[in-house]
DNA sequence: CCCCGTTCGTTGTTCGCCACAACAATCCTC
DNA sequence: GAGGATTGTTGTGGCGAACAACGAACGGGG
């Protein structure tokens, strides 16, 4: 994060400027509520400088000033604290299942004031799901303040998405190939916003990272499990993208011979050993169950004999996520969320079965902090991103009534 | 690269000093010889702020005035060009191989003024081949000129660095565990300047997309095929470390159930299949000739039939590689290079096996740029990286009598 | 309860660095 | 050779962060 603005590109003092505003707007969107002299202190600048950054996201209408906190020991002058306004800007975020989708409304800070649920046919248009998710944002935005600014929407897609213009490339539980389907949304809204689309592991890593389990981790690995399997990758602090963005398919690594084939026209594919067909299979579940999976895992308090040779094969995999990424925090969501908290012994011996001993050493397994909410949250980080990069560009491009214009 | 100094930090304006400056004199590098009209378009400052870094730059003798580049067709006045002093600060870069280590005195613009190499015996211990590469150190630093600094010194290490402290903690060709090699260096020399190391797959990568095969490619691994098989992996323009610099071991990603069992502990890693002692025995050559195996390859013109599956299985690995990382290049070194060069077709048809449509489209497999350079070149440029980051602090932590000191 | 040390916010000033404008220096084209 | 175009140079201006000084708000000790 705060990468300097293209590579090679020199330093502007107005860049200073920009850098130094959503760098210290950051740091209240991460902490919540921070004072002045910790801002001081992580940002290292003067205390007067902190004062004018601080002075000017007020006038902004992004921040408000909070009394000091109370509860403190050391001696001198409490230092003042500073918070997101509640009636600030805000993004919408979408996380596209594979069953259903969720839309709701998140607040610069990263409050989730309304949230809305449909449910997705099998197979569905593209139009269809666009029309289902505009009605769902129409929802969320009725009870936004008039004041209050819609920055952009956020978009989690189960598939692979292009960084350079968000094309969905293939999404195949949707099944959907080279879909625009961030215009598709924005035509049902006949609303001009910046609608940024990403890969829904990506998205969970980069939500765990600012909120979740890995707080101020740089190096971290979040692996969906749902049908297919993904990785969202953090290294050094940043998204791993790759050069189209496809960066992190980890679930067609070569994994056992007596594997079935794979939909990518291969065999062995570790999701087809761990993915959630194999899961329900394992469980005795029809086909046609797949979709209630998680509640059927959320539902048990002990784990069947047949989950364990699938949990030692989440491990096995998992080693070699390990010793290519060498992350100090693998977080485990969708269904392998249940599946570690019922068998984590087995993920962990097939873990060390494979994984290279000094990765291993570095590495903790651990749940989303976030739970379900992570990939949706990812969505409205990814939404929010450009505000902590130039608030006061991202601001000038913002729709300020965007719940009369989406009501009317 | 030109990354922000930490995360979350604010830019102070002395750091806008040392980030211009650092990246000027970092096109000056990359590109040999520069004209100020470029360097204000690419950097997108105003000519005299160009002007002004390049005054203190020449001040700081790193840099001095060519005659405009003739057989230019535009009109105007013609922009006088920019280059590296020949008599100017340098780096010492050490290319640890498998049974021999070489040494090269490089100067600040890539120009490689000495080199020695001395063989290394099988399992050597740490200290023998630190006297051995300091022995060598001093050969390539006695032409220097008076005036010159040495700024550090980059080894390159065929096995897992970590990257906080340049610890060796495990190289499996050397036998090494946990050896601090960079204070053993620096002993044998009693001499005290930076030293980094880095692991040679990485340091592969780095130079290749300074100077070889992917200048300007943000996105590329660089596959070292030795008697293990690692990856240096650079994304968007960085280089992936992980927490603990371990990153990119590709070589145990489980590949062939058939494999034989792996010094890792477990069975059918890729690289028993396509790792140096995979192909020497195809090739029916006896161990001990393993080291020879690079000439050996060489001589070829066509690849003997034995060879061909081999290749395969490179092509098929390299698709886990491409799934995982989606990188616009992939560079072929070590003894992959001849390998790739005899048996093109078979790899591309592995690769085209396994990986991923969208993936694949976007990717090119080549030779490095360098050819068997690489290594050694990234540990240069890996030695030169914090001249870029601050040349200032940089040049006043250079030792500037280093030929007299080494040779008393 | 008062004094003191500590820490912090505020204000006015200074300093550093980049942008800008005007001018001189070249080169190309016609 | 005149004119246009591009670039280096120089002096000026403006912006933004650092700095110093002061007052404010707290804790602690007598």
């Amino acid at each position: 994060m705060t990468g300097a603005p293209r590579a090679g590109t020199g330093t502007n003092q107005e860049a200073v400027r920009r850098h130094n505003l959503g760098t210290l707007l950051r740091h209240v969107h991460d902490s919540g509520e921070v004072s002045r002299a910790e801002l001081t202190g992580r940002m290292g600048l003067n205390r007067s400088t902190i004062a004018g950054l601080v002075t000017e996201l007020d006038e902004l209408a992004l921040i408000e000033h909070a009394s000091p906190a109370t509860g403190r020991r050391s001696a001198g002058r409490p230092s003042a604290g500073v918070r997101i306004r509640e009636d600030g800007p805000y993004v919408v975020a979408v996380d596209l299942g594979v069953d259903r989708a969720t839309v709701a409304r998140v607040g610069l800070g990263g409050r989730v004031f309304d949230r809305a649920t449909a449910t997705i046919p099998p197979e569905p248009e593209a139009w269809q799901v666009g029309a289902t998710i505009a009605g769902l944002v129409k929802q969320v935005v009725t009870t936004t303040g008039p004041d209050a600014a819609l920055l952009g929407i956020g978009v989690a897609v189960p598939g692979l998405v292009r960084r350079s213009d968000g094309l969905i490339r293939h999404a195949p539980n949707l099944d959907w190939h080279d879909v625009s389907f961030g215009s598709i949304v924005l035509a049902a809204l006949s609303l001009d916003v910046p609608i940024a689309l990403g890969n829904d592991a990506d998205l969970g890593a980069l939500s765990e990272q600012r909120r979740g389990a890995a707080v101020g981790v740089g190096d971290l690995v979040y692996i969906s499990g749902n049908v297919g399997v993904g990785a969202g990758v953090m290294s050094g602090g940043r998204r791993l993208e790759g050069v189209a963005g496809y960066a992190g398919e980890v679930g067609h690594l070569y994994h056992d011979p007596r594997g079935g084939p794979c939909h990518c026209g291969s065999r062995g594919c570790w999701e087809t050993v761990v993915g959630a067909p194999a899961i329900a299979e394992a469980l005795r579940c029809s086909a046609d169950q797949v979709p209630r999976l998680g509640d059927i895992l959320d539902e048990m308090s002990t784990a069947p004999r047949e989950l364990r040779p699938i949990a030692m094969d989440l491990g096995r995999g998992l080693a070699a996520v390990v010793n290519i990424f060498n992350p100090s925090i693998v977080i485990l969501g969708g269904y392998f969320l249940p599946l570690f908290r019922l068998c984590r012994a087995e993920v962990t011996a097939g873990l060390a079965e494979r994984a290279l001993v000094p990765a291993r050493d570095s590495v903790r397994l651990t749940l989303p902090g976030l739970g379900k909410d992570s990939v949706l949250l990812g969505a409205a980080e990814m939404a929010l991103e450009p505000v902590f990069v130039d608030p006061v560009a991202s601001l000038a491009g913002a729709v300020t009534d965007a719940s009369a214009r989406l009501a009317g």
